[in-house]
DNA sequence: GTATGACTCGTATGGTGTACGATTCATACG
DNA sequence: CGTATGAATCGTACACCATACGAGTCATAC
């Protein structure tokens, strides 16, 4: 058999089908499966994803997809980078707020993964795509010009994406489960004698997301910030 | 049918079977299948415990371990919570060392998630159980002893929360492929003119996990102390 | 006209979690 | 001594899963 992805994709010259019944639905293509591999982990979650029903969303049988595929996991690595492009701050001029770009590249980082709740836990378990690399390699330039010292560089990066990491996937878990969160601190009023502080706290109802998300890196960012 | 589980559990008298067939397995119970559950998620990672091998490895029917267990997810909750327990600092005396003291438990934390390395993937998708609730409650009780406002102290818990989590799922997924590590930088060094700074810093290929994450503890914690 | 190769799909295989009902057996009580 | 109860075990069955394999369709290239 020939290679199945040779690069170039050939256009099909539109179908004038006669003996088969109309199908409206477009030719299969990485592209539409990808994209609607996204609108079903939207929608149904990690475990809501499967070939049949990606299949049946998309109006073909379920081996069809397996030419543009390799295999399942193909699908969520590509759905996975297609969610983490970065199109770079807002602003043309060359900043020299090193710090600002760094809190806006990460703050949409994170906004990226929590608009595809999947993506979070997703991303530590496959490979880095390209749009995550890229994001990385913006992060290494951005800390490298600010003069981090390159014996620092690798540190500084890996806390600042188990950092982002973390907090992403803790918020999209327990976002996805309000009730439990609640359920949760009930219980742990239950058991107040055993927890005091974080009962008093309010730890698990702590719910400013964002703000806790943005004090937290702005600490990290004074700990890291070139001495 | 009565509830399941009414806590005490009872004790069998010592079986004298005639009829069937001696087996020398223990009977069944919540601990025996915690502690398999754990040997198989050792041995076969998260996709390799399923309910058959689970029973199998127990020599037993797939369907008795219901009669103890609610559903997989239980197996998964349970075993979970069983890998986190934590014994304390190692000296009696009443150290005032907090830092030093912060940073023993979170080590400890980390590796325990990554002598098996399928929890730290786990915990953020699952209930909190009483073990990592203890280690919260300690670490809280830790840092506001330490004079961490009550206004900072959740951001705080949080903050560290996230960087124990985002190192530990990353380091434990990295570590699972070797070789895919190896052929990423690889692919990477091909496309050092994409990525030119992070090839430079070999990032990827940097693995000193355990110093970088305690570097990056002590940069965190530099930012978090009590000002 | 016919050969090629891109593309689609039906069927089949071996895996999964678990619902349901039958069965065994130790104990409790007449 | 029954016999009734409920704990514990397990076989079977069902619906669903990923995907291997091979057969089919069709536009295009020669």
């Amino acid at each position: 058999m020939a290679a199945k992805h040779s690069g170039a994709r050939i256009k099909r010259s539109q179908r004038i089908s006669v003996v088969q019944e109309p199908r409206s639905e477009p030719p299969l293509s990485r592209e539409r499966i990808v994209a609607t591999a996204v609108e079903l982990l939207d929608a149904q979650g990690l475990d809501g994803l499967t070939m049949r029903r990606l299949a049946d969303r998309l109006g073909s049988g379920v081996m069809s997809l397996y030419w543009h595929v390799n295999n399942k996991e193909d699908v969520f690595d590509l759905a996975l980078d297609s969610v983490l492009e970065y199109r770079g701050p807002p602003q043309m001029v060359e900043s020299q707020d090193w710090r600002g770009e760094v809190v806006h590249m990460l703050e949409d980082w994170r906004a990226s993964m929590l608009r595809h709740p999947w993506s979070a836990s997703l991303l530590p378990r496959r490979a880095l795509g390209p749009n995550i690399l890229s994001r990385l390699e913006l992060l290494s330039k951005t800390l490298s010009g600010a003069g981090v010292a390159d014996t620092d560089l690798n540190v500084t990066i890996w806390s600042l994406w188990n950092y982002v990491m973390g907090a992403t996937i803790t918020r999209a878990s327990f976002d996805l489960s309000d009730d439990d969160r609640a359920a949760a601190q009930q219980r742990l009023t239950r058991l107040s004698e055993r927890y005091p502080t974080i009962e008093r706290s309010r730890l698990l109802l702590d719910s400013d997301w964002d703000g806790a998300f943005r004090k937290g890196l702005d600490f990290l960012l004074d700990g890291l910030a070139p001495r």
